[in-house]
Formats: C-alpha cells, structure tokens, sequence
DNA sequence: TGTACATCAGTGAACGCGCGTTCACTGATGTAC
DNA sequence: TGTACATCAGTGAACGCGCGTTCACTGATGTAC
C-alpha cells in the first residue's frame, strides 16, 4: 500500500512527534516500536522505512525536544513566568509535553553512546539559551551568568523530579510552592 | 542443595545489596533477576526463596537505600563538606553506590503505585532529614526551615542529574563548580 | 491527456532473544528419637 | 552422642510473553512513453 509522498512525510513526523510524548511519558526502554507506530497510526513494519533502528529515532526525538525546549526559552515573556509554568501541578502531570531534561535525564545516561552525547549537546544548548534568557540584554554574558543559568536549571529539573515523586497532592504542592518561593530569592 | 540459615540470610543480604548497586546503575527496568542473582553468587532460581516478585525486591531495595542516605544525613559531618562531596566528580561517576533519589527518580514514577508509594515515603523522610541537619540545634522546625531544605535537595539532586548528563569532563566540571559555588549563596 | 509499468510506503507473519516466574528435583541441614 | 529422616535453600530446565528487527508481499503512486 503505498502512500503520496505528502502522506509519507506526514507519517514520518507523527512516527517523530509520538516518540517525543511516549518516550517522556514512559521512558526510552518501556515504549516499544509497535507502540509508537500504532500511536502513529500505522503498523511497526513502517517504522523501519523511515528509521534504521529505535536508536536513530531516539537521537532524533532528543533533537527535536530539545530544539523545542530551547525554542520556548527563547520566546519566553519573562523568566518568572516561565519558572511558574515549570514549577506547576499541570506540568507535574503533563510529563509528556514537558521539559524532556526532567523526565529523561535519568534515563539518557544509561543508554548507548550516541544517544548519550545527543542529550548532552542537549544540555549545552540548554544552557546557552538560559543563559541568553536569563540576563538583561545590554550585559554580556558573563561567566558568573553562566553559573547562574546552571544553578537556575538545577532547580527546576531537580524540582520538578522531586515534585513527580511525591505520591500525595499534599506533599506535591508544598514543594513546588518551597520551590517557586526559592527561585524568587535567587534571581 | 540446602545451607545452613547463617548463609542463607547471608545471600539475602547479598541479594539485596547487589539490587540497590545494580538499581542505581542501570535503572529498575534494564536489571534483570538472573543478574542480580549473579552478582550474589547465586541462580535466578534461588533469587525466589528469598523474595516474592521483582517488585518486591524493589520496594525493599527502595527502603534499604533510603535508610541509609537519611543516616549517612544525620551522622553528616557538617552540611558544606556533604554538598561538596555530592557534587564531586566522584559521585557523578559512582552512581550505583550515590544518591537514590538522582539516580531512580525520574524512573520510579513510572513504576508500579506500590512502588511509587514506597519511594514517595523516602522523599517524605529525606526532606525531614534534610530539614534537621540543616538547621541550627536551637532553632525549631519552621516551614521556612523545611522550604530551604526542599531548596538544596532540588539542587543537589537536579545539579547531579546535569552533571551526569553531561559527555565530556569539561562541561560536568563547569555544572559541578557553579552548583558548589551556588550553593554557598543559599545558605 | 492516456496508458503501461517501475517504484516503494505500508502490511503482517516470522525470527531470535531476554525477560520474570514456575517447578521437579537435589542434597546438606537440623531435628526427633 | 549416634542415627534416621523431614525440611527446605538452591539448581537449572522450561513456560509464556513482549521486544527489535527482517522480509516476502501488496497495491497505490508517479513517471516514461
């Protein structure tokens, strides 16, 4: 059954923009191709016509939600509003369009090698665009800027990790709100 | 081929010690019962007399290993020599022997709820640790206290998580000295 | 513009593999006499 | 203290299952004439 080639790009992004939610959601080793292809809606023998292997789709889904990720940095209104956002029960649930650095960083360093050093240029790029968003626009960026963006970038991710690990609403909220009280101090 | 019940809770232990190590290192899901059975010097078979599932063993692994990082708090030196020795290179590298929390976070929220209870109850616990070792002895308990707590915990966790992200020594050296050096301001 | 045909996106059966778990069996332990 | 025997920790083959990947096949696409 072939497919107009229109068709076949948009399978292929779908394939892309599945991989990007389910990956986030379930982590890379409990989402299987079957079930990427199905959310596609296709069958897993697609799959392999437009990826060579679950890995080369992984390193393309980390591009993509990380050029995304940098995207919403960069067109962010302001950064308390962005830390808002970050620190909030709707983004504590919504693992599968949130930040791809909280929910698979974990993950990341215990794949391959390739998969691994995509997701750390992830984080370089990262924080060059928190170090971008984070200061005035006049001020050059400065190595204690850096330092900053990085110490700001730790929180959340770490924030919001520990935030998903709370069992309980009650446990959630008091550290999303110690932490959201937290980032003020520091800014 | 009966033992003697020294020995035999000798494997227990050995049982799971190797889980908490291999657990930190490769994540629940990618550690299989053969190789835990293994690394205690027994079969898979074996593994069975001592725990009931892979899920049991998880929730005991879980509570073995928060046991001892609430210890390791409260018997803690002094608070500064404790962050400088979680944001060292060595603990970046030595993961099956490091924080639970950095290393199994992002993966026990999509385990099983017995699972995520258990690890939910180790951060209730790490935070109540936390909160007391980092206050002055006078001073009581205040949620302003246990706020900060939260603070530091999200960075040091979320801090760790970047720096092992991170695929080349310059970068995780770059994370690990703006955290020391961050989080000398928040104290 | 119509027709004949090569291309190739998508299908679904099949593969080898590793997993968690079960179970009949073994033989040292430790107890009852 | 010695002996006979029930117990049970540990072994290894076997199970069902889901996984990533392959491949012969299908039939609409899009091109060559």
């Amino acid at each position: 059954v072939k497919v107009s080639k229109a068709m076949a790009a948009q399978h292929r992004e779908a394939l892309l923009t599945a991989a990007c939610r389910l990956f986030r959601e379930k982590g890379f080793d409990k989402v299987g191709i079957a079930e990427i292809a199905a959310a596609a809606g296709l069958t897993h023998g697609a799959f392999y016509t437009h990826f060579s292997s679950k890995e080369a789709l992984c390193i393309e889904a980390i591009t993509a939600m990380v050029r995304r990720t940098v995207e919403g940095l960069k067109t962010a209104p302001a950064l308390d509003v962005y830390f808002d956002a970050y620190l909030s029960p709707l983004h504590v649930l919504a693992r599968g369009e949130g930040c791809p650095f909280a929910a698979l960083g974990g993950d990341a360093v215990r794949q391959s090698e390739a998969i691994r050093t995509s997701f750390s240029r992830g984080v370089e790029q990262l924080i060059d665009a928190f170090t971008q968003a984070a200061g005035s626009d006049d001020e050059p960026d400065s190595p204690a800027r850096r330092a900053r963006a990085i110490n700001s970038l730790a929180l959340l991710i770490g924030g919001l990790t520990l935030a998903r690990s709370a069992a309980s609403e009650g446990l959630r909220d008091e550290i999303l709100s110690a932490l959201r009280a937290g980032v003020l101090d520091s800014s």
